[in-house]
DNA sequence: CGCGGGGTTGAGGTCAATCAATCAATGTGG
DNA sequence: CCACATTGATTGATTGACCTCAACCCCGCG
């Protein structure tokens, strides 16, 4: 019915972390996937949930995020196109967090029984998917770093970094030129902070020349210099080396 | 040559979070594991490393670690007996994160090759270690919590929570005693504090009647004051049922 | 035209870092 | 057996990063 399935950009990004047969990009091709459209805040799985399908991400941004006991949440990562956040849900029968849409979004459900009987049937998939929910693993450690041991200025301009170079890498970005309707609520809850200091921390960026933003689009005016500020490096996403050769 | 064979503990770790076949457990248990003592404070992978083994806690504690550029270090997480810290080699072959022993700890070294041939031949012990490394990552994004949206007071009796029911699961104490040779400075690390507050935090648990202190000997002395005071709940360790139920 | 969501600004307060000692326990060499 | 170094825990004083509260502004929208 799609002239262009959106199966199309869950392999794109597979293919930025594995290298993927013929065969097994048919097979991924030809998977049943049942599209939705979520707006932004909308909640897509909820923690305690016990779902039976899993769901990529074909336009917009996820985010997956936890309640404190005191009302206050956290966003442990961003899932932008082609990622599938919650592919743990396959092995983990209860969710231990929410996957909230972060602005208007459009997802892909799979059932979790048309998965795993393409992982019985194809080892080679299975070891894709397992790289995938590893390299999520990789992003999760790299934020506790970037929480708990960075300032609210260097630890804004990592997370910058690390959405561009993740969007660049699926093809969802040109240059350092994003479209992030991004609040800066949602930043505030990625890095611990309150939205007040996110954005005098944003001001800090744009006073030092290595962002701009016009509406909700977001610039990265100097990119090197906003590597260096956020003491970035993108190797813990595990990006295939020709990826890595083209940003 | 050792009568209790290293793989014990490992098989032990798995069936707290998987139901294990006869035959995968007989297979787990030929493993061939070559054993190694570390001291407190010693690397056993380095941050862009690229290993050719994985290995399995014996004894003792490792975290994972990550520096920041100005030479901050952060623990991602800590590792207790019959964990595999970085399974995810597997499938990632440049390491993003340092494993430390954060106390004296002897290690169980599997070669990888033997560990895909082991998964090639047994999809249901992939299965297992692919579990394994989900709720590894759903540890890191409790943790991403714990140190984003936690004060310290609470995320310190959390961590502490996490640890007792991780060393309970595999039997390493008894009732709620546990003896943790762990440095201040570690939980420091682990919490995103300095050692100095760390201190101070721990001094208003004991205060509250929450936990004692005795040499390295460390008691919580009122489990479920702690469990409330840490804002703990369990479900994130994916735990199986009969085992959560034995707490 | 009023309303709400998101962004921005200012003032004051708090949690935790930093700096700088001190102390206890352990180990080491002479 | 003691002088000395080392590691980890503890304490006090000061500083600073970030939070909270409370406005206000801007803009799209019903």
């Amino acid at each position: 019915m799609a002239q262009v399935p959106s199966s199309n950009i869950l392999i794109r990004k597979l293919q930025t972390i594995s290298e993927l047969a013929e065969p097994d990009i048919a097979i991924l091709g030809n998977a049943r996937i049942e599209e939705k459209q979520y707006q932004a805040n909308a909640d897509i799985l909820r923690d305690g949930d016990q779902p039976t399908l899993s769901f990529v991400v074909l336009d917009g941004m996820i985010g997956s995020t936890k309640m404190t006991g005191d009302g206050k949440r956290q966003i442990t990562s961003f899932f932008v196109p082609g990622d599938i956040p919650d592919l743990h849900g396959l092995h983990l029968s209860v969710m231990d967090c929410t996957f909230t849409a972060l602005m208007p979004s459009r997802v892909g459900f799979m059932r979790h029984d048309a998965l795993r009987s393409i992982c019985d049937q194809h080892p080679s998939i299975t070891t894709v998917f397992w790289r995938s929910t590893l390299v999520d693993a990789a992003i999760y450690r790299e934020w506790v770093t970037n929480v708990g041991r960075r300032d609210a200025y260097t630890g804004m301009a990592h997370i910058l970094c690390e959405l561009i170079v993740r969007l660049r890498a699926v093809g969802r970005i040109e240059d350092h030129v994003a479209r992030l309707p991004i609040t800066q609520a949602a930043l505030g809850d990625a890095l611990g902070l309150s939205t007040v200091h996110v954005n005098r921390v944003l001001q800090d960026l744009r006073r030092d020349g290595l962002i701009s933003t016009v509406g909700s689009h977001f610039h990265a005016t100097d990119w090197s210099g906003l590597v260096r500020a956020g003491d970035f490096d993108g190797m813990y996403l595990h990006q295939r080396a020709a990826d890595v050769l083209r940003q």
